[in-house]
DNA sequence: CGCGATTTGTGCACCCCTTCACAAACACCT
DNA sequence: AGGTGTTTGTGAAGGGGTGCACAAATCGCG
């Protein structure tokens, strides 16, 4: 689930400071999650740790990346060099954790044969070519949002099953092709909701705040810091 | 909750395209949601639609805008001017929904001065100042991970309660600071997840795959194309 | 003015996730 | 070798979100 990634993160964290082994209450505190979910986790993916000890990390570390798929280098095309997508280009975050970016592309024919951290963008006309010389196993659309679906749909018609979409609008694609959606705007907007509240009810603390804003408690009391979605 | 920010923008969508009312249907469906939830939603915010027509859209974004707090242009601090900082600081779909990046920081003298999109970079250490100066509300994090920490508390203690947060690693804040985190190599690692899943039922469709990739059903089925986290 | 079509609002059942709490298992120490 | 403390793995309870299905309400047309 989307929790292992994070659990991964913590692992590696531990590892490079030295721990051999974690226990579930350690590894929990570090990935900011309720030790008892860990385990269930991690007894999910069938990985066994030593009652009495705790978990080992490199061993762990081997299992949540098999289970990922992560145990053989990922590449990535990256669609849309705008902004966003030059930024993405030159992110180091990505090549640390078993993904390279093996290709640019855009539409804009006055942006091809331009270089961003020693890879030369091309059309987006040329994906058959790329994803078939590179095995391209994921697409990354950084496009506005009137080009994501056309880009989308190029990217499931020359084979791609994976997609994480940065534009803010609703793709639609066949069945078996997995979208993620990142929108950074509907973060701050979510930020925003919470800070209108907290304002509100510290204005009026008794009342409990307008209608408006005293919404059913459920509403406000969402997942934080957790890894987008899931 | 955090489906509401994506409403909003399906809304504007719609408003753009001449539409004066919707039916829940018809934004459930522009919203990637199902109708019965969109419907239950808006009813928990107390607005009201009207039965045979639909929803008034004019009204509908004004009612969601004032529930998240949006009616008033909201000023981001953002700390960390590496490649992923400049890509936001440029990033333009904040102020076309409500956001106002109206400073950046930076811990590092030596980018102190620098111009990016008109603004000037200033030092971590002139935050009071800043945030005093331009009623910041929220706070975006974008430095490398180890100095992630350091800047939430320096933001925490300047009065910052909302804060972003793209570093790779677990923030610990006091209650009453709500932090967003977005990893974006952690939506690659769920990618390359269902992506390896899926290689393996394809290669193994009689047995289901192996133990390590046949996991129980409930762990594959996560939301999709949902913004992150709620 | 009345009727049918359409759409909202919501009660209900279901299912998954979360969390607590405890028994089983292991290592360490004496 | 046995006892003790620690930690895992899991059963059970609780809560919340989701989706169905239907009653209530509104509009348009004859």
């Amino acid at each position: 689930m989307s929790r292992l990634p994070e659990y991964l993160r913590a692992l590696h964290a531990l590892a490079d400071s030295g721990h051999e082994t974690v226990s579930s209450e350690g590894l929990a505190n570090a990935a900011g999650v309720n030790s008892a979910k860990l385990r269930k986790d991690l007894s999910h993916l069938g990985s066994y740790g030593t009652r009495g000890v705790g978990y080992d990390v490199a061993l762990l570390i081997d299992q949540i990346s098999s289970v990922l798929g992560l145990t053989q280098c990922r590449a990535v095309a990256l669609v849309g060099v705008g902004n966003l997508g030059h930024a993405l280009a030159g992110y180091d975050g990505f090549a640390n954790r078993g993904f390279r970016i093996a290709a640019l592309v855009d539409a804009d024919r006055s942006r091809v044969g331009e270089e961003i951290n020693g890879l030369v963008v091309r059309h987006v006309d040329e994906l058959p070519d790329i994803v078939a010389e590179e095995s391209i196993s994921i697409g990354v659309i950084a496009t506005p949002a009137p080009a994501a679906q056309a880009v989308a749909d190029q990217l499931v018609a020359v084979g791609v099953t994976s997609i994480l979409n940065f534009a803010p609008c609703v793709l639609s694609v066949p069945d078996g092709v997995d979208v993620r959606k990142v929108d950074l705007a509907i973060e701050l907007q979510i930020l925003s909701f919470h800070e209108h509240r907290k304002a509100s009810l510290t204005a009026l603390p008794a009342t409990g705040g307008s209608a408006l804003t005293a919404l059913p408690g459920g509403l406000a009391a969402t997942e934080t810091q957790e890894a987008i979605g899931t």
